[in-house]
DNA sequence: CGATTTTTGAGGTGCGCACATCAATTGTTG
DNA sequence: CAACAATTGATGTGCGCACCTCAAAAATCG
């Protein structure tokens, strides 16, 4: 049988309370009974039984995902990864939920965040670029005893907030790895496409693929970045124009999460087979792409594997425990038409 | 306040007792109650409370990991991961260990597994190639009442059992796919290496990569399997042989999960960084050799992600319930350089 | 109809721990 | 040494459920 805490208290040769009073932290207690506790609870391999500490604490979790407004396939794939974790966790005391927000108005964010609630709210969240009103309004967050994580987004990592996501500039070279080598020798161009240049995980993700292409595959030239600022028919234009007056375009890599709308506007003015395409985030549209070959490659990060490490941690913080640094990585995932 | 029991007997009309019967599948009860109880559960939204369950019941689970004797480093690094997971899962009342037996040899694995005693396990995990012996052994297993999982091998898919691991066709697609357009549209020959290809892993992998190469890369020939049987001077010298003789081989597939043996053995002989490689597993071996670019890409499947996987299942069928597929699956992961 | 079976109700116990109260013991200080 | 603070012990309650027993009520049958 597996000791309990009565046994730990007879094997210390203290009181239950005395026990409870070094388990839990309560004040009152000498550092000699602290220290044969302790060595004690190695001694005979304690564990605190979490059933019974979940039962007579009965707390509950409640976290909260704060989202952007708009998105297109891959946000509707992120909300839905919540909801199923969602109706998973409610077994284990937590509730979720997800609140869309502007996230591209950091005066807006930095005022939502200072507007939650910390009895409504034991964790939060976001999903948003960084600027100072946010960082700062975060720092109050987490002051006001709130836990924090930067999802998916805002690498520039706070010390103090946990951050789920994959690192953007190895997002960007895996990706560049990729087209090079799929290229095959070729030289021309590569065009490359995001929503905006302004997030610094777009930043990041050029940084990390131009300087894989320009050491490892000098024969290819970046073009500079095509924003489409998820206007369909403003890329459409755009990358018509583009593809025209450059006819030795031999890739292209988006690396906003958004592929649809770029691809679609180039696939109306050319033939996306002979070119090499490289986008980021699993979606229908670019699981289809990779069936149907137009598309050669996805990375991706598991929206669904993001959003449980999230509430992993948050919950391992809210009981002042450190998080399982290992399964909580966020892998980045090269998908093919083989391995989908 | 979230419903508990009582609160669902009394929204029913019925005794906790009756409550109790139905959630709990006890004899003696009349349709019509069960009937009203489970209306009743989704009227208020009644969630049993798992730590509550947990307690009561005082369950523990003791789960076995059956895994080979002999194995280089994927190996070692899968019992390492069962030894992370078993200090984590300790504290849900989940005992792991692992022991290692002679898997090639069917009738010591089917002896082994008419021994377990149903009173000492409730589950066992077995990564060993499948056998009609074998496969009867499981049966008689299951229906002792033990949970069964094939793990991350004998892919003839019992449907009595269930398995975690990948799909080994499409992990050698995978393979084929990568190999195909890293060589970049050059004739030549890709020599194949396994450690045995007795085994079913082998033959799907290299059936997975036939099937692609043949098919998308036809200017690519595969060399018949070469078979190192885990010896290490054997390797080198057939591989040498070989390579002399084939002066136009542009790349090597090692479709085993011990890259190491051939790989030391081919790189004794010729300079790797002209080929492109790839290997199965992520070790210290293909980690490194990423790296320095002696190897191109590793497809993977991580362990600990599996080791993982399978407690759940375990406990999931343990426990009577339907496992959660989609956290369940595990990827074909495609490492590069720029990707660890 | 009574005799039997099936179904229900009422109630208790214990799982291992958190949390609270109050008294008893020890240590400290002037 | 008394007065006080710090520490410890003894004990109780409740968390939500599983599991058990015994009696009562309802349904079924010959």
């Amino acid at each position: 049988m597996r000791p309990t805490a009565k046994d730990l208290a007879e094997a210390a040769g203290l009181s239950l309370a005395t026990v409870d009073r070094v388990l839990n932290d309560r004040p009152n207690v000498s550092q000699k009974a602290v220290r044969k506790v302790n060595e004690t609870i190695e001694k005979i391999g304690f564990i605190r039984n979490p059933a019974a500490v979940s039962l007579a604490r009965n707390k509950s979790y409640r976290f909260r995902f704060l989202l952007p407004t708009t998105g297109d396939l891959y946000l509707a794939e992120l909300i839905h990864r919540v909801e199923d974790a969602r109706a998973v966790m409610k077994g284990d005391l937590i509730d979720l939920d997800v609140v869309q927000i502007p996230v591209d108005d950091p005066h807006k964010v930095a005022k939502y965040l200072s507007e939650v609630d910390e009895n409504e709210f034991d964790g939060i969240a976001l999903m948003a670029p960084e600027s100072p009103q946010v960082r700062d309004a975060i720092g109050r967050l987490i002051e006001r005893g709130i836990k924090f994580v930067q999802f998916l987004s805002g690498q520039e990592k706070l010390p103090t907030a946990d951050f789920v996501g994959v690192d953007n500039f190895a997002a960007g070279a895996t990706a560049a790895k990729i087209v090079g080598r799929f290229v095959g020798g070729k030289a021309g161009k590569v065009l490359i496409v995001a929503e905006t240049m302004q997030s610094l995980d777009s930043i990041q993700r050029r940084f990390g693929f131009d300087n894989v292409i320009n050491s490892q595959f000098p024969h290819l030239q970046c073009l500079p970045s095509v924003e489409t600022y998820g206007d369909e028919r403003r890329a459409a234009q755009i990358l018509r124009r583009i593809l025209e007056r450059n006819q030795d375009v031999v890739s292209i890599y988006v690396l906003s999460s958004e592929a649809r709308i770029p691809l679609e506007g180039a696939a109306a003015y050319t033939d996306l087979r002979p070119l090499t395409v490289v986008v980021h985030e699993r979606t229908p549209f670019s699981e289809s792409g990779l069936r149907d070959e137009h598309i050669d490659a996805v990375i991706a990060q598991d929206p669904g594997h993001a959003v449980r490490s999230a509430i992993r941690i948050m919950r391992a913080r809210a009981d002042a425990r450190e998080p399982h640094a290992g399964q909580d990585k966020i892998r980045i995932e090269v998908l093919l038409k083989e391995n989908l």
